[in-house]
Parts: structure tokens; C-alpha cells; sequence
DNA sequence: CGCAGCCTTGAGCAGTATCAAAGTCGGTGG
DNA sequence: CCACCGACTTTGATACTGCTCAAGGCTGCG
């Protein structure tokens, strides 16, 4: 059973606030040495493969975190939105990007220099802890979402991602997301997405409207997932 | 391409020497600390949701780490071998396990008790940094294997397993495992792996011999992986 | 010798991808 | 303002992939 309130929340949801509550001397050090970046919807930030500059903090917009396979085709492994922290991983272990990260609305970041973010951490083991946690933490989430692509049929990973996207568009409730970028986080066709979203129309368990779609029964999205 | 010297070795292979080489103050504190356990082939040495009672060190053997899903189905994300060390995850952010894990030989493990490790790395930043790398590196690992698992058929996710599994039982150059775990690696059903492993053989790319595997020729299994 | 637990094979079916074609929407330029 | 273009979405047909169920074989052990 899960939703945004389960006991499994942890497994499927992941906000990285490592920032969150920091001392004050700290937040007056990234203000004096952030870079804002601002890039609009379908820019890509970075690419898996090239060299970490810095850690970046997402301010403004949604953007996806995801790696190309076949025929380069993007695999999603998660989205991020305000207040994120992102691209600490290989900076943390010294290597090359692992992953690309793309807009998927009008963005606006801060990038924290590489030896800024360092000395940071150096210098408030606070700060080193929480990351470390978080880090950590990220782990139960990656294991469920291997499990689900390794068990779970279409129809199941449609439904969750639908409690997920629901979670992750909370402002405005409705999901606002290309059918190929759905795809490429369910690890399916475009074509068999619509079909399942069709079900699911017919089933009156979500509302598609000018490509938004509009969640109306949760429950039976979880049932669905649960293999009811 | 992929093999153990490929560039994206990073990727598929994970070997966590947190403790590789440290300074002998911490080696004896290890060594007085540490709690000796020894457990058979197909037992269990924790299971997921469970208070973590302290960290690991497998000094002997071959562990399975998985999580239950789908009827009770496991998938199994990751295989450890001598000097590996696990648990640190669950420990470092404070939650239950988030998978279980049994071992595949009888084994020997070093419980380090958890005061004991946080002793350790509050007071060794050396030991700290490292355990940070090494679990920051290990995300590039879940991400190509989630891709492979949203992406990649039956077929080539077995000759990526094999791949992998050979490098892994190196020491005898035989594969040894399950068809049932060997399955829940890939993915998919004990009788799909069996008729791929069938055509491998009658490919001349692998042999089987009394429930074991031996590989013949990698190069056709990182062809085929790689969508040949 | 017989049983239990794996491994293997076969047949049929359900799930999913692919290809092709048509429909929809938004933006652009005449 | 309207027509057109391109990108995205939807639908249909078809083929293939992979799962499930059932049965039989093999191996080791009591």
C-alpha cells in the first residue's frame, strides 16, 4: 500500500532537502557564491559523461534526471522540483557526470562551485551528515523503483507513476508531462501508455485533458499497483 | 561495450573497499569490536524492514542482497563477495532495512556494532570521505541497472548477467547459482532464462554443466547485450 | 527405491512493441 | 484572421516476446 502518507512513503518518494535548515553563516556563504542559471523548458542543464562543475540547487521549475540506452533512448529515473538539491553524487566520488538533467518548464538554478560546495562540507560536518543521510536514504527508493520495472507490468507502473506524478505536480493538480517523457519514466512505448491512460479513462480513474491529466481516484491507482 | 576493463566498468561493477586501507588505529579498534557470524548456504542474515543492529563485513562467502515483491517474489539487486561491506546504508539514515539478505555459500561475517562504526567515522574523517565516495559511486551503478531493466528484452539482460556473474565467480570460473536467483537477477520467469540460456548454448556462447554455467565467449555476450 | 527439489521442454495465451496512418493542437506567416 | 506546418497524440493492425501452466526428466538424499 502506498501513498504520499504510507509507511512506504520513503520508498517512492525522495526530496534531497540537505539544505533545509542550515546555520545562518553557511546560507550567507552560498548566497555570496551561488551562480544563478536560468535556462527555459527542454534545455538540458548537463550531460551524462562531462564533468561536474558544482552542485546545483533547482529554484524555480521541474526538471528530469535521466540516462540514454538504446537508440538513445532516455531512461528517467527521477524528477526534481524546487528547492532540490542535485549533482552532488559525482562530485562526491570524482567522477564523470552519470546522468543528464533536462528542463521540463522554465528553470532556475544555483550553482555552487565545486570548491565552495566543499568547503562547505569540510567545514560543517552538520551539513556532511545530512547529506550523508540523504544519500543514503535514496537507496531504499532506487531498490522499489528496480523491483517495480523487474515485477510490474505496464498497466502497474502506469499506475504508480500516476500516485507519483500526482505527488510530484501537487501545485496545480494536474500532470503536465510530454507522453514521451511518461514513457521514458515507465520504461514503456509511447503507444502502450496512451493505451493504459485509455484504460484508466474508461475505468474513470484519471481525466486526460489537452495532454494533462487529471487524477480522480487514487485509491483505485494504488489497488492497481498492489495487483488487486 | 562493457566488460571489467571498459571504461564503464563503473557502472556494472560495484565493489564497496570502504575499509580498503586504514590507518592501523582503526584496524585494531575492528578487530576488538568485532562480532563474528557465521551462517550457512541458503540462510538468512537480515531481512528488509527490520532495525539494522550494526554494519558488515563479509570475510567469506557469497551474498545475495534482495527485496520482496510480488508474491513474495524476490529481486535480487546486488551479489557481494569477500571484503565487501554492507548495511551501512539502512544504518547511516536511520531506517529499517530496505532489503534483505541471504547468503548464496555458507559465509563469515564481521558485525561491526553500530556505536562501534559511528565511533569510527565520527572520529575518522579518512574513513568517512570513503564510505561518502564509495556510496556516491554506486548510484551510477543503480542507474544503468534500472535502464537496463526499462529498456533492454530478456535476452540481453541475461547476457549482461552473465557477464556480470562471471566476473563475480571468478575465483572458479564457473557460475554457480540458481536458475531461481539467477532469474531474479534478470528480471523474468525461471523458464525464460532457461530457454536463453538453451540458445546460448546452441550459440557455442556458453556450456552448462550440472546446474553450472561456464562462459565460452564474452564477446558475443557483450554483442548481444549492446543490441548486436 | 522412492521422494523432493530442481531443471527442462512444450503449448497456449497474454502482454507489449512496432509500424503505419489519422487526428489534434499550437504557432507562424501570409 | 485564416491556412498551413510541424510536433505531439491517438488508434488500429500485426507480430513478437515473455509468462503461465502442465508435464516430464534429472539428481541427490534418506
Amino acid at each position: 500500500m502506498i501513498n504520499s502518507d504510507s509507511p512506504h512513503k520513503r520508498y517512492f518518494f525522495d526530496n534531497s532537502n540537505v539544505f533545509e535548515k542550515i546555520p545562518d553563516s553557511i546560507y550567507s556563504l552560498l548566497e555570496e557564491n551561488k551562480i544563478p542559471v536560468k535556462l527555459k523548458k527542454g534545455q538540458v542543464l548537463f550531460y551524462e559523461g562531462t564533468i561536474p562543475n558544482g552542485v546545483y540547487i533547482l529554484k524555480k521549475g521541474r526538471i528530469k534526471k535521466y540516462s540514454k540506452g538504446i537508440n538513445d533512448k532516455e531512461y528517467i529515473f527521477h524528477l526534481l522540483k524546487e528547492n532540490d538539491i542535485f549533482g552532488h553524487h559525482d562530485i562526491l566520488c570524482n567522477e564523470v557526470y552519470s546522468h543528464s538533467v533536462a528542463c521540463l518548464t522554465d528553470c532556475l538554478f544555483y550553482l555552487i562551485p565545486k570548491n565552495v560546495f566543499f568547503s562547505i562540507i569540510k567545514n560543517n560536518p552538520f551539513i556532511l551528515d545530512s547529506l550523508l543521510q540523504n544519500i543514503s536514504r535514496e537507496f531504499g527508493v532506487f531498490i522499489n523503483n528496480s523491483r517495480v520495472l523487474a515485477q510490474h507490468n505496464v498497466r502497474e507502473r502506469t499506475a504508480l507513476s500516476l500516485i507519483k506524478l500526482n505527488y510530484f505536480f501537487d501545485d496545480n493538480n494536474e500532470i503536465m508531462l510530454s507522453r514521451k517523457d511518461h514513457s521514458n519514466i515507465i520504461g514503456t512505448s509511447i503507444e502502450s501508455l496512451i493505451r493504459v491512460l485509455h484504460d484508466f479513462k474508461e475505468e474513470g480513474i484519471v481525466e486526460v485533458r489537452e495532454s494533462k491529466i487529471i487524477i480522480k481516484n487514487v485509491e483505485k491507482l494504488i489497488k492497481i499497483f498492489n495487483v488487486a
